[in-house]
DNA sequence: GGAGATCTGTGCGATACCGAAAAGATGGGC
DNA sequence: GCCCATCTTTTCGGTATCGCACAGATCTCC
């Protein structure tokens, strides 16, 4: 099969074992990339993966004031629409053409249908990782766009929902490391916090005393990802 | 087999169907996990996955100045060792206990087991998908700790990298909607690397003049992102 | 119960980035 | 050759965060 481009210039579809390819080879079809086009819109499943030749395609997250953060971009190494054999589906990232070019697309059907061999133990495992991914990304867009305290509650929260109580052990030093600001950022945001009755805090013990309310006040970040966790990790997953 | 705590209370061991539960059961190792304690030192290969029950994870990226950010957090929702079963084998991150508690882990070669069913095709992807995250993560560090002339010089590096020649056709407000940031930053920036001799551009063309300036430039996260795709996609797999 | 370590609060000046507004430069279309 | 849309540059005040220095508060250990 010739096509008008050369599918090889996609480092994954380069790196394809000769057997897979010529699985594969058949069911291509080359697809221009005008700057602009969404490939995916957030929060849909695509109906097909895109593997960029010679076009840049942009993961955008769209904020709900519009605003957008890159969270990654797709070219000629990669393929977009990870989300389908993760598991997920969908993502809460939208993929627009960022500079044109061409690229192959496969049916996300047939793509699916190589994963058919693998058990439940990995569909899980992959599923997790996408929701693991979901965070990485929100991080990188909190990190860029939100108030520090917007982010002290956006963290806390995300660590209150891994443990059992509503108590954390953890100093505003500790904190600020893991938030990457200074600690008297942090001091002045847990402040504000506390002024506002959300939390109480001491030495290193902190009480949230009203979790609804840092819920309120949290940036979008936090249910975003949350939402992607309880979405991607049921309970029990279907053999 | 009984333990001193309860498996299930991670989410991932609880979902697990009833077959795989029971081949994994006998092979979970209980332990503790003390404040402090590095699961896994960045680029190291680790000999266990851990599935946390009531401790939380905090993978971290150590900068070359020794401050460190934090890329996301691994709670009894989830397992560290992700790039075990991605094919990486390491991370650019490290893996520090930041709420102790305990939790269990499971040999890392038992569970690359469970993955010796899937073909070659699955593991190009999954390795392929943890670059991706590198790349996410990279972008969170950038976003919270470097000046907009270095996430500049990133970004152009990676965009050149995905290309074929030494011009980009770009606006600064396209670029600006892709860092997150204002137009007028951009505009700044670029004067910076154009008066340095690196670049020169006009009405959303930009010619790279001196690449090499560009790597001296920019922050570490290009170099990172850049050998993880690099290591993790060699031009051919091996079957 | 005193000493020392740890944690938290406060007050500076410096700096990077923001928001808006407007002027200058360039290229394409007629 | 001229006009207009687009892209780039400059300016100015406002704000969040930084880096540092230090003071107060509380716990621990002897």
């Amino acid at each position: 099969m010739t096509f008008p481009a050369d599918p090889r210039k996609n480092r994954l579809l380069r790196a394809l074992p000769a057997a897979e390819w010529s699985r594969w080879e058949g069911q291509l079809e080359w697809v221009r990339l005008p700057l602009g086009q969404v490939l995916c819109e957030s929060g849909t499943t695509l109906t097909h993966v895109y593997f960029p030749t010679n076009a840049i395609v942009s993961l955008l997250y769209v904020m709900e004031n519009g605003a957008s953060a890159e969270i990654a971009v797709v070219g000629n190494e990669g393929v977009v629409g990870v989300s389908l054999f993760m598991g997920g589906e969908s993502t809460p990232s939208r993929a627009v053409v960022q500079s044109a070019g061409e690229g192959f697309r496969l049916r996300a059907q047939a793509l699916k249908e190589e994963f058919n061999n693998s058990g439940p133990v990995l569909h899980l495992l992959l599923r997790y990782t996408q929701a693991l991914i979901t965070q990485m990304a929100q991080t990188a867009v909190c990190n860029r766009h939100h108030a520090l305290d917007q982010q002290l509650c956006r963290w806390l929260l995300l660590s209150l929902d891994r443990l059992d109580g509503s108590e954390l052990l953890m100093t505003q030093e500790l904190i600020a490391n893991m938030l990457g600001v200074r600690r008297e950022g942090v001091t002045e945001g847990a402040l504000k916090l506390q002024e506002a009755g959300l939390i109480r805090y001491a030495r290193g013990r902190i009480h949230v005393l009203d979790r609804a309310g840092l819920e309120k006040r949290t940036c979008e970040c936090y249910e975003v990802v949350k939402k992607e966790y309880d979405r991607l990790l049921p309970d029990r997953i279907s053999v």
